[in-house]
DNA sequence: ATTTGACCCTGCATGC
DNA sequence: TGCATGCAGGGTCAAA
């Protein structure tokens, strides 16, 4: 699935050639997602106009203006994408939901797991509960190491998952976080409680550094992902150590390790993070 | 309170 | 070739 830099390049792509357009039809093929497809999806969308295309964390939020405003959250799960389609074009197994446009092209949801989902904002970004207790943006200047440094004190986490969790900072999932880290030279296994704020400070800015170069890139394609035109990412040939378990370290040739936790899998170099 | 594990679902690679 | 197993970009919830 997408991480933050696939959805910003999904957004990206696809922000052009809605906002500003009418919804004409809407096609749900597969209501069974993570959360049931609303009810009311079709007929709320049907002849409402897409303002906006924004993200936060790993969401997307269309600002509607119909009958009423309205704001759809779209999450893109372990396996979704949303990609500019041409009407007519015939829908492929896991193609769940269309929304046609009145310019000739239709936005399609492609979701083989259907861990995405869409739904309505339950009021506003600070009532619904989904958004509200989420951590700062990655990319802005609310997320330092000075906030790592700080949240991370007494607990004994692992670093890697405490990097991963919402609530510290949103958009790093198990690709960005592993690199980060390498790029850090902070051994992902150790205590989230016990690293210094001088290396919290590396951490923070190899985050940033490597979320930007992947959204520059068009993000990571592992499998299938797609951008909102329908183009792959091409971050992963800049990979340091995600999925390169057992492959020798780019920087000191060691042959990169393989590690579990929280459950994800999680590579890095002994020699390199320590 | 923090941390861990199970779970949602399908597809793919691997090994027998 | 077929089958079983494990693993995959995320997030939520219950239980330890």
């Amino acid at each position: 699935m997408p991480e933050l830099p696939e959805v910003e390049t999904t957004r990206r792509g696809i922000a052009p050639h809605l906002e500003g357009r009418e919804i004409t039809e809407v096609i749900v093929r597969q209501t069974r997602l993570r959360v049931p497809v609303p009810a009311d999806l079709v007929d709320r969308l049907v002849g409402a106009r897409v303002l906006e295309i924004r993200r936060r964390a790993k969401y997307l939020l269309f600002s509607l203006e119909g009958a009423e405003a309205m704001t759809l959250l779209w999450h893109l799960g372990m396996s979704g994408s949303l990609r500019i389609a041409r009407i007519g074009e015939l829908p492929k197994k896991h193609d769940h939901i269309d929304l046609v446009l009145d310019n000739g092209a239709m936005l399609r949801y492609h979701d083989p797991r259907r861990f995405g989902f869409v739904d309505w904002l339950a009021g506003s970004v600070e009532q619904d509960r989904r958004l509200a207790r989420l951590g700062p943006e990655p990319l802005s200047a609310a997320f330092d190491g000075q906030r790592l440094y700080s949240l991370s004190r007494g607990r004994r986490l692992a670093v890697k998952p405490f990097l991963m969790d919402n609530a510290v900072v949103v958009g790093v999932g198990n690709i960005y976080a592993a690199e980060a880290l390498f790029l850090a030279g902070i051994d992902p296994r150790r205590a989230a409680g016990r690293i210094s704020a001088e290396r919290y400070d590396r951490l923070a800015a190899a985050a940033k550094e490597v979320l930007v170069a992947a959204i520059t890139q068009g993000g990571t394609t592992l499998r299938d992902f797609v951008g909102g035109t329908g183009e792959p990412g091409y971050f992963k040939q800049r990979l340091n150590v995600y999925g390169r378990h057992h492959q020798p370290c780019r920087r000191c040739g060691v042959e990169l390790r393989l590690v579990t936790l929280g459950q994800r899998a999680s590579v890095f170099c002994a020699c390199c993070q320590t």
